[in-house]
DNA sequence: CACCCTCGAGTTCC
DNA sequence: CTCGAGGGTG
């Protein structure tokens, strides 16, 4: 007897998923390909003349279906968190240290290792062994609903238990996994990019990234998308209390995990197998950047606690070195800076490193480059610093053929034409022209940039443009341009135009310290410049100030006081001033700007890191110093407590190491509310 | 005088 | 993020 088409779907599903499963899960397949071809297109049959037996597990659903306009924002059941990283084997003891100074002294601890994939993160929600939800992971507390594209990924199973003999699923599961491009796929892909005249992607991740957040989730199901499930969520239901025993759970589930997670009873062990990894890296089908080692008991995990109520301390990430790469160094460059200063700066022949093509590197200085005997037309070695800036660790002198040149300090500014000099005791080089046209350039970009004035639309391009049209010669031109200035300039229409104005309008009423700022007096950077307005009031007050003056304040020593004096006391400045003041920009402080809303963090010194929730760094810092506190720029045993954000990087580090307590945004809001 | 702490300045890629 | 230099402290 024939069965239900009801029947029938229900037993196609069923299989499929299996055979599914067993072909991208197990990689294991039970029948051929043809055959599961004719359990799809039997099924796809009575989809469609039965609509309405698709389900949301259905296998048809992988090959993706309609577009859809916007990604739904979605909340997580709790915050998916990342890690803190540890550089150096030594780090990670030093980690099994901290905590175990939360811990009873004679707890023993046993761990898991598993590879750190340089993927995305994504989290899984399965209700009644349904996938009802696929997100990204987005700022860790919300993200973006991709489903659609998530189920097209076919080690993602759709319904679970992915076979009839298979455990039952909680009734409720909600797992992380990290989406990845398999390497051999990506090479196939940028092949097909190359020969069909497309840009090629530039590495795995973002090509991963780029099916996952795809408009159009047909575009998704082509590309070879993987997930491995390595944790759980939130649960309801029961589950194993260890790591290792999740790991086996999730896998008999049917989910996809590499295959060389392991569990270590000591600590030495683990830290032993670290070297096979970095021997074992090159051939994995997917790029790692670390591995992630876990205390196992799960338990403990709550008692050991968060940090910055982000990263969990019972975790860390081993990130392997920076990666290195040797290219050639064609050439060095010259380049001045606002104070005048001569930095050299390394011209390379493209390179992939770490991720990305890099073809500049800064040379700190001239001293450095005879240290290390970089010459032109040197094979060098490129590392990227803490993932991201790129510098030169050295030549390689065996691939030297007598061609290469030694870096000379040029004799004159490539600017200006001056002669360049080395002052006394100082390790750079600088023109000696003040009014070097590339310094004068430098100085204004300065002028208008975040940090100084904050003129919107008044960026590097636009101020070279003005010079060049011989608009703006020093800083205080800039409040003088009018429309009839700028419509006359290329790329400049109407709105552009208005725009800049509106910009230049608006920093007429920065805050007084933003003006010092901007300035560029020596030695007067942000904080000084907050010193210094908070201590004087107005210009014209500080610019009568004599060297005894400044001694008292604290922060300010010979050097400093004798520049400011120094720079008042040039007439080209007191020109400067005048003119300013006659363009309308604000030179006294605002009345009564810098009130203390309240004095709860008096004596106390934050430090700021990381991107917070929803104050930013600027936000912060005010809030921080309207109730009394301080803002540091970088974390010591003074430091009485660090900020942490979304992202931290190393000062969170250094906190730990020191002891400094961390906070996050709701923690710096209740210490200022319940005092 | 030797140290540590802070600040300032310049820069990579996307 | 890194370096160099100024300022302050023991």
């Amino acid at each position: 007897m024939t069965p239900t088409p009801t029947d029938r779907a229900a037993d196609l599903r069923e299989q499929l998923n299996y055979h599914n499963y067993r072909y991208f899960v197990l990689n294991d397949p039970a029948i051929s390909d043809p055959e599961y071809d004719a359990l799809l297109a039997e099924l796809e049959q009575i989809e469609a003349e039965h609509p309405e037996l698709i389900t949301p597990d259905s296998p048809t659903l992988r090959a993706g279906s309609d577009l859809q306009p916007e990604f739904r924002k979605v909340r997580h059941p709790r915050l998916i968190g990342s890690l803190s990283k540890a550089f150096t084997e030594d780090e990670i003891r030093a980690w099994r240290e901290r905590i175990g100074k939360l811990l009873p002294p004679d707890v023993r601890l046993d761990y898991t290792l598993e590879p750190k994939l340089d993927g995305l993160s994504v989290v899984l929600t399965y209700e009644g062994g349904l996938l009802t939800l696929g997100a990204t992971r987005g700022d860790g507390i919300t993200g973006d609903d991709v489903t659609p594209n998530v189920r097209t990924i076919p080690s993602v199973p759709l319904r679970i238990p992915v076979h009839p003999d298979g455990p039952r699923p909680p009734a409720r599961l909600v797992v992380r996994g990290e989406v990845f491009y398999p390497l051999a796929a990506f090479a196939r892909l940028n092949e097909a990019q190359r020969a069909a005249d497309l840009p090629e992607f530039i590495n795995p991740r973002n090509a991963a990234s780029g099916a996952l957040k795809n408009k159009d989730p047909r575009e998704t199901a082509r590309r070879p998308l993987k997930v491995f499930v390595y944790s759980i969520v939130d649960v309801d239901g029961e589950v194993p209390p260890t790591q290792w025993d999740q790991l086996q759970f999730l896998k008999a589930l049917g989910f996809l995990e590499p295959a060389e997670m392991a569990r270590f009873d000591d600590l030495e062990a683990l830290i032993a197998v670290i070297p096979e990894w970095t021997a074992r890296r090159p051939r994995l089908d997917y790029e790692i950047d670390g591995l992630v080692i876990k205390v196992n008991d799960l338990r403990l995990w709550e008692e050991l606690g968060v940090v910055g109520n982000k990263n969990p301390r019972a975790a860390i990430a081993y990130k392997f070195p920076a990666e290195e790469a040797t290219t050639k160094l064609l050439d060095v460059k010259f380049s001045i800076g606002r104070t005048g200063v001569l930095k050299p700066g390394g011209v390379l022949e493209p390179v992939f490193v770490g991720g990305t093509t890099i073809t500049n590197v800064m040379l700190h200085n001239f001293d450095q480059i005879a240290e290390k005997d970089i010459r032109i037309g040197d094979t060098v070695i490129v590392k990227r610093a803490g993932d991201v800036i790129p510098y030169i660790e050295g030549p390689v002198p065996e691939e030297r053929d007598g061609s290469e040149r030694v870096v000379e300090v040029p004799a004159m500014c490539p600017f200006s034409g001056d002669p360049v000099i080395r002052p006394e005791g100082m390790v750079d080089y600088f023109c000696s022209n003040p009014y070097c046209p590339e310094r004068v350039f430098r100085s204004l970009e300065f002028f208008a940039s975040r940090g100084a004035l904050d003129i919107e639309g008044l960026g590097t391009q636009t101020v070279k443009q003005l010079m060049d049209a011989g608009l703006v010669r020093d800083e205080a031109d800039i409040f003088s341009l009018t429309l009839d200035d700028l419509l006359p300039l290329e790329r400049f229409a109407r709105k552009k135009a208005e725009n800049l104005l509106a910009g230049i309008e608006a920093a007429r009423h920065r805050p007084l310290d933003r003006v010092l700022t901007a300035l560029g007096i020596e030695g007067v950077g942000e904080i000084m410049a907050g010193t210094l307005a908070g201590h004087f009031g107005s210009i014209e007050t500080l610019a009568r100030a004599t060297v005894d003056d400044l001694l008292q304040i604290e922060g300010v020593g010979p050097t400093i006081a004798e520049g400011i004096v120094a720079w008042f006391a040039e007439p080209f400045h007191q020109q400067l001033i005048a003119k300013l003041k006659a363009a309308g920009v604000r030179l006294e402080a605002e009345q009564g700007a810098p009130v203390a809303v309240g004095d709860s963090l008096a004596g106390k010194t934050f430090v700021l890191t990381g991107t917070l929730p929803t104050l930013s760094r600027e936000e912060a810092a005010a809030l921080i110093k309207a109730h009394g506190g301080k803002v540091a720029g970088s974390v010591s045993k003074k430091t009485d407590y660090v900020l942490a954000g979304e992202n931290a990087g190393s000062k969170l580090t250094k906190a730990e190491e020191l002891g400094v307590p961390v906070i996050d945004e709701a923690g710096l809001r209740q210490m200022i509310e319940s005092a």
